[in-house]
DNA sequence: ACTGTACGGTGAACGCCGTTCACAAGCAAC
DNA sequence: GTTGCTTGTGAACGGCGTTCACCGTACAGT
């Protein structure tokens, strides 16, 4: 009686720092299920067609089990989400020049995780709602944390640059095509269709939106990602002159 | 034969400008089903329980009706999202004192649409995912471009800049404590056990992340999101300075 | 070598969901 | 009064996450 549920490894925030546990042996995988088959099959299906596309079902189907049997290695639909988000995030380079100045190296970074998350379409909705705290996350974190304390800023607002920095790409990636929007959006005639009706909007009521024109809306996301990043750290790299000041004001 | 489905009004980028049909008549209003009724009531459902307990058959329960009734007056969820979008959209105050200056402006639409965002729990992931160009989507926009004509940018980097302050007070919105997993990060206990993991990391892996300690961790969401704006529109002035020495050399 | 037990997969079921379709009640116009 | 259109109904379909009783197999203890 009193089986053992499956662990919660991901879930838990208080789980023992112990997070691998290592792969033991290797005597009968390949026959029988394992949480990291059923892990990486669920990978599988997201960067073939999209988050929507992995149901338990689905997954169970093509893991030539019956769906009941997932249940034994995963605790539920969210344990599931939290696992396969940490899988993504595990996949972003973390390494880095350390010669590099430290604006570049958070350029670096945020670009290597909207490559990732863009590879996986709508994944980035997961991870904003979930927000697990495995150790790939945290071995991200930590790489911004280290680039972001060379720009001397305190440690409170560090942090502060770090959930900008991080929400912003984060928030990008999730706003960027997906599989469900992905034609409509590159569609060139939809597109056309779009600037036609910008173009069409009366002019007494919008004035700044047709004013500008067609100008305004960037369809190239490449772009706007970087020019946006480039500003915030532009910001970042204000405020820590800012603080410089303040604090050994030497010129001036 | 051949019903005439419910109108597009919103879902269709290229409808007529004529958005909201005019009343028309109160005659039969009350009794009857409309579809202002039921994206209001959706709308109530949202507000009280979250995005997620907006369902067909529970909107329709709500309403004393059954379920297939809806569909004569919305295509189908997505189209009800888009509408529920719109409305929400509709309640940010766009009114401006046109004495303020830009950064002040564009920093108050921000907070306003934060604040809306996060009475209806979830809504800001339909957002980012959505995307509607209903008409109070428009207003906002226009009211933003507005403000930020006035830093004095080129209309493409204006353009780059609404995406950028939009996509941020999104993405934030949505990552904010919503009815899923408010009481998990509002829950001082809580709390407690995720500031004692993450004390307990080992620090030759995570060094930046242990040295910082708990300043790093900001709980405050008003707090990072202010922080967030304030650096972005730094940002946006120093590049509006950029650029205004480039075109006009005066001083120096 | 035998036996008990716990693990891991099975099959059926529950209750939810979005959506469709044939049909009926009400109402307007001719 | 008949016709025809609008709008709500009832039943059904297929899919979903999840639970539960069941059972075979492999392994541990004696």
């Amino acid at each position: 009686m009193a089986r053992r549920p499956p662990s919660d490894a991901v879930d838990e925030a208080a789980a023992r720092p112990l997070w691998f546990a290592p792969p033991a042996d290797d005597r009968d995988r390949r026959r029988t299920l394992t949480r990291e088959r059923v892990v990486a099959e669920a990978l599988t299906i997201i960067s073939a067609d999209g988050v929507d596309a992995l149901s338990m079902r689905a997954l169970a189907t093509r893991l030539g089990v019956v769906p009941s049997a997932l249940y034994r290695h995963v605790r539920n639909l969210e344990q599931l989400h939290d696992l396969v988000l940490d899988g993504v995030l595990a996949e972003v380079d973390r390494t880095l020049d350390q010669s590099l100045p430290w604006a570049e190296r958070v350029r670096l970074l945020a670009s290597r995780i909207r490559t990732v998350l863009e590879g996986r379409p709508g994944i980035a909705g997961l991870l904003k709602t979930r927000d697990p705290l495995g150790p790939h996350t945290l071995a991200l974190a930590e790489a911004f944390l280290a680039a972001l304390r060379e720009a001397g800023l305190p440690g409170h607002e560090t942090g502060l640059a770090f959930s900008l920095v991080y929400d912003y790409t984060l928030g990008f990636a999730l706003s960027s095509p997906t599989s469900v929007n992905e034609q409509r959006v590159r569609d060139p005639a939809t597109r056309k269709r779009l600037h036609a009706f910008l173009r069409s909007l009366p002019a007494d009521r919008f004035p700044t939106l047709v004013g500008l024109g067609d100008s305004v809306w960037t369809d190239n996301s490449d772009e706007r990602f970087t020019a946006g990043l480039d500003t915030i750290v532009d910001g970042l790299e204000a405020a820590r002159r800012r603080h410089r000041r303040t604090k050994a004001p030497s010129s001036r």
